[in-house]
DNA sequence: AACAACTATTGACGTCACCAATTATTGCTC
DNA sequence: GAGCAATAATTGGTGACGTCAATAGTTGTT
């Protein structure tokens, strides 16, 4: 008998959700969650993001980055800055604490993603890291 | 720069996100949701579990299972039925009509899971398929 | 000049995860 | 076999979170 388990789609669900508390347990004692790591790593990506384009990128409603960002401002790792072309929109980038935060936090993240492969051997890792990229990246 | 998005375990919370959302929004003319899904497929694969075992294979916690085998008991999907052994237990058992309506949805699951993993071929589907189980399976 | 579209923001509502406490029952132990 | 810790289901509370509607300020279009 077929059980949900053997469902890909539940598969990625189930273990998105190991992922995510993972994460999250990892960062309680920054007093960040996992939502705004997103946002640091994006920001460190990008070298500064209109708060919609955080929105859409990371899949997160409009008023949801309202509060991520204040959080992250409160802390002192982003600032939010003026567009020079749009007076409506704010350009949230890292600080250099935000940087340095990053930097700390590198070898925690890449411990959380060895523990949740711990199966896998470095090539079956690599096999599906590419796989899931190719999922990950279709609009 | 190495984004968040190169790190496997965040590409799996990511495509958890999506793969969770694409079932809800399929499942939401049935009423239920993932969760709901996720109990009837695993009393499919059992024919029946105590609520504790519900609890503690599908992740969930223990008051979540209460509410959601009271939804499906609502609907006439499962029912409670007192446990031979320990008067404190009870047995969760699908109904036909739990049955039926697994049967309803059964090409429906397939066609999420065909919706995300659109960008594999077959074969590549299958190593993913395997890859995820092993990662699941772990304690 | 008028109006539609867009950005950030606020607020409300329902869902959900997480934790503590309760009741009924069981198993252990002395 | 009496007392007591452990367990199963349940209830309730709290905080986080997604979603939606509404608003103020700004831009682009016609």
């Amino acid at each position: 008998m077929r059980g949900l388990h053997a469902d890909t789609g539940y598969l990625l669900y189930r273990l998105g959700l190991r992922s995510g508390q993972l994460f999250n347990t990892f960062l309680q004692e920054s007093g960040l969650r996992l939502r705004h790591y997103a946002v640091l790593r994006y920001l460190a990506g990008s070298a500064g993001a209109l708060q919609r384009e955080l929105s859409t990128r990371l899949g997160y409603d409009p008023s949801a980055i309202v509060g991520l960002v204040d959080d992250l401002e409160k802390l002192g790792l982003t600032e939010r800055r003026p567009s020079p072309d749009d007076r409506r929109s704010k350009i949230v980038v890292l600080t250099e604490e935000g940087r340095a935060f990053l930097r700390g936090t590198d070898e925690a993240g890449l411990r959380v993603t060895n523990d949740l492969l711990a199966p896998l051997d470095p090539a079956e890792r690599e096999t599906l890291q590419a796989l899931l990229l190719r999922v990950a990246d279709q609009p």
